[in-house]
Order: C-alpha cells, then sequence, then structure tokens
DNA sequence: CGGCCAATTGACTGGCGTCAATAGGGGTGG
DNA sequence: CCACCCCTATTGACGCCAGTCAATTGGCCG
C-alpha cells in the first residue's frame, strides 16, 4: 500500500517582481516549440500578468482545497502536480515544465481538487485569479489556446494512468523517463541524450503508484541493464530506441504549442 | 500483469436520423443538473448538430488513432474512454454519462490517443469534425463550457489515477461504486440507492489496474460485507456512508454543470 | 442440445510492499 | 576540523496482496 506520514507544509514567501521579463521579448516564447503569437495578444497577456515569481524548490504553488485558485504560466524551473488522501498517501498526477500552465483546472473549479509544488527553483508568470474568465471575455481568440493546453494535460495523466493500471515496475520507470526525455528534448533542453532530472526516488514512487524500496530497486535494474547513466543530477539515455522498448509506449506528435 | 489477446474490433454502422430531439426542447436539458442556457446558444448547437445517432452497445465511438475526430455529446446510455497498448492491455481512463462531451481532447489533437466504446446502447449528439474551432469562432460565450467539460473530465481521470496508484483492490472497487453512484444521482438516475449499473467484470478490472479474477474476489468479498445489492442489472448501495468509508475519498463540489 | 460468454472459486505463484540495517552527502555548531 | 544530525539512496530478508492457471457453473442463443 505504501502509506507515509503527512509531511509537515512547506511554504516559503519566494521574491516577487512586477516585472521580471517582459512577455514581448520573453526568451521562452522565442524557442521553437511555440507556436507564434500575433503581437496584440501578448500584449494582452503581458497586460494581465501581476507578476512574475520566483519560488524556491519544495514550494507549494497551489494548495489542494484551495478555493479561487491563481493561474501561472511556469517559466522556467520544474513542478508536479499530486493529490493527498486524508491517511498521507500521494499520488503524483503529472510533472510540468517549462511552458506549462498551471491552475488552469483549478481556475475552474470551485476548489483545487490538487496540489500542485515546486520541484526545482522555478520562476512563475502569475494571472489574477479570475483569470480565465477574464481571458475568455476579453481575448477569446486565446480560448483555443486555453483549451490545447488543458487537453495536453489530460493526456499526460491519461498516459500515466495507462502506464500505472496495465504497466510492470520496470515498464513504469522507463516509460517516465522517456516521456520525460520527449518533452525536454520538445523543450531543446537535451543535448548529447543527457537532461536534468530533478525528481528523488519519492517523486517516482508517488508518481508510478510504486513502493520507494521498489522503485530504488528497479530503477538501480535498469540502469545495470544500460539503458541509462547518472552524474551530478543529469540523466543521459544511452539508447532512446531500447527504452522505447521498454516503455511499451507508442509515440506522440509533437507540433508546435500555444504558449499563454 | 494482466494481458489479454486483442479482441476483434466490433463495429455496427448504427441508426442515424438528421433530428433525433430538437435541442430546444431537450429533455436532457431540462434536468436540473444543467445550467441553463441562454436560447440563442441553444439554437446555434441546434444549428450546428449533423446527426442524432443511435449506436448498440459494443460499437466504437471513437477508434484509437481516428485523425480529424468527430465531437459528440452523450445524450443517454453509458460509454467509457480507453487507452490500448499494443499487446491488447486496456486501461479504462473514464465513464460517459449522459451530458457529458465525447472526442474534446481528440477534437484539439491531430489523432486520437484513446478510443471510445458504448457501453449500453446510446444516443449520441453529433457534431462536425472540426466543431470545437467553429464553436469558438462563432459563438465564444461556448468557449468557457467547453474549458468546464474539459476540466471536468480531467478531475474523473485524476480521481481514477489516484485510486490505481494508491488504493488497495478492496478501496478501488468501493471508490468506483460510489463514483458512479454519485454521478448518477446528480443527473437524478437513481432512486431508492439503486441505480442501473452496466459494468461487468472486465471494465472494472481494466478501469483499477486489477485482474478480472482478483476484480471478482474483490467485488464478491465488498458485496458479503454488506456494501451493495445487485439484482437484474441494477446495483443497490446499502449504507453510502459506509461504503465512503471504504473509498478513502473525498467529496466534490456539485455544482450546475454547462451542457452542450 | 451444444457452443459461447460472464462469473465464480480454489490452488499456487510471484511481483511488489514492508521492515530494517547501512552508507553517503550536506549542513551546522562545538 | 570534526562530530552530529538529517535526508536520500541502497540492499537484503521476509511476507502478503494480487496475478496466473484451471476447473466449474449458469445464462443466452442458435
Amino acid at each position: 500500500m505504501n502509506r507515509r506520514p503527512v509531511p509537515s507544509v512547506s511554504s516559503s514567501p519566494g521574491a516577487a517582481g512586477k516585472t521580471g521579463g517582459d512577455c514581448l521579448t520573453c526568451a521562452l516564447r522565442r524557442q521553437p516549440a511555440f507556436k507564434p503569437k500575433p503581437e496584440e495578444q501578448i500584449a494582452f497577456i503581458r497586460e494581465m500578468k501581476v507578476f512574475h515569481r520566483h519560488l524556491a524548490a519544495g514550494s507549494e504553488i497551489i494548495h489542494q482545497g484551495e478555493v479561487d485558485a491563481e493561474l501561472f504560466t511556469l517559466f522556467s524551473g520544474w513542478a508536479f502536480r499530486h493529490r493527498t488522501l486524508p491517511d498521507g498517501r500521494r499520488q503524483i498526477l503529472n510533472f510540468l515544465l517549462p511552458g506549462d500552465l498551471l491552475g488552469l483546472q483549478a481556475n475552474m473549479m470551485a476548489a483545487a481538487e490538487y496540489g500542485i509544488e515546486a520541484l526545482t527553483d522555478v520562476e512563475l508568470c502569475q494571472f489574477p485569479r479570475n483569470g480565465t474568465s477574464r481571458l475568455l471575455q476579453d481575448m477569446p481568440e486565446l480560448a483555443f489556446d486555453l483549451l490545447w493546453l488543458g487537453s495536453r494535460e489530460e493526456r499526460l495523466v491519461d498516459a500515466n494512468l495507462t502506464s500505472v493500471g496495465q504497466h510492470t515496475a520496470r515498464e513504469r520507470v522507463a516509460t517516465l523517463i522517456l516521456s520525460l526525455y520527449r518533452r525536454c528534448a520538445h523543450l531543446d533542453l537535451v543535448k548529447d541524450n543527457t537532461f536534468q532530472f530533478p525528481l528523488t526516488r519519492v517523486h517516482i514512487a508517488d508518481s508510478l503508484g510504486l513502493s520507494l524500496v521498489h522503485t530504488t530497486k528497479t530503477w538501480t535494474y535498469l540502469r545495470r541493464m544500460g539503458l541509462f547513466t547518472v552524474e551530478g543530477g543529469m540523466l543521459k539515455l544511452l539508447d532512446p530506441r531500447l527504452t522505447s522498448r521498454w516503455a511499451q509506449t507508442f509515440d506522440e506528435d509533437w507540433v508546435q504549442r500555444p504558449l499563454l
């Protein structure tokens, strides 16, 4: 089953600047992964952005149960979305990378039924509490982008559920690594098959529905099988094709994606 | 692990009528569960609806891998959304009840990464292939409803993933029953704690990431524990509060929901 | 009547959880 | 500078929950 004590809430206020980065010259936006956006829409988004916020690793970005949550775009760093049961068991639903939208679901519903926590130090572009409604009201051209981002997140959860429900432990770990590898590659965060891998064993276990101990054993097994090496927080996939075979998964379509 | 042979594709053409029901006098829409909608929007939806389609239980509504899929509203009956691996293992992602939107994700993405199959005989309101785009273009007031419906489906998947990843077999089965019970209750489909329960053991197993045999044993155990009785395809929850304790889950907010 | 499918039950196996001991790195204060 | 603590990772031993194999039953239908 896999029960752990309820952890103490870590919450750091975090630094905030009114204009950490100007949306019009956004470095992230220049990535080829993102769909170019009309300048008028970017200006509108800049107008609506209330903060450019820095948070330390481990900070809670959205609390489970929070009412009327804010909307964010993850500008840099990693985060994860999770549901925690009253007895402390935690399921990580999906991981979040730069360009991902945080809190859309919570923004639509009365209360957030999930929490979001920073996995590394992160930078966030923060929008107001009623962000979604205002976006739809004043710039309906952005509705498609919101729907797209929501659909994509659901697809991530679908894939993870399929992995947790149907895959063996080895397949699950391989699938997770491969999935993160591909997402990082799409963001140009992979050099020489190597990318930053900030997850601890606990994150992997909670994401895949495995115990911590068995996660370690499976991880070690796959590493010794020659799937990858780890050094200084960087993971190198030795043979993406081989990993793909282990993962028992299919490719997805990688198209240019919207960035709010 | 739980591997089964790849089933043969069952596909019945199904009857289709141009105007099975007029949206303006839609019986489903009169349910108190659904948010009243301005007549102008309903007229627009009626205009866009291309078919009122009847399909038999077991029919494939959306094929996994289908490109440019249609958009549907489930008018009556049950369906389920699933991902099937190349070797035949299948994960049921969520179940669909009257009023639910089918194919939104597929409509946003290039190809459907999931399939949808009718669990009972169903009636569908069918919209055109580019339904989402046209809706957003011509009736942007509906964008909020689309986002809401998408967010709600993701919430269902979140809940199921949490159950599959963290719950024991007994908790999973109890959670599933309770979840369907609550959804049916919200649609006024529950009388005297009793509602139609069309799932077979295989559906339950594939939804919860359990083997067929163990699903049967767990089901029988919970029935003998006095959680529920089954008779003639109808399930009666004997003690919703007791089931809720077994399910180890929290309540959700039940607000009036949009209906496309 | 015979074939097919869903469901049930028992016996056995094995993958994964649990318990526990150990190692190692980083921060902190004596 | 080192002792001490805390947190993460690793490994071995053991146990149990759930998967697998297989036999049986009952309903439905041709």
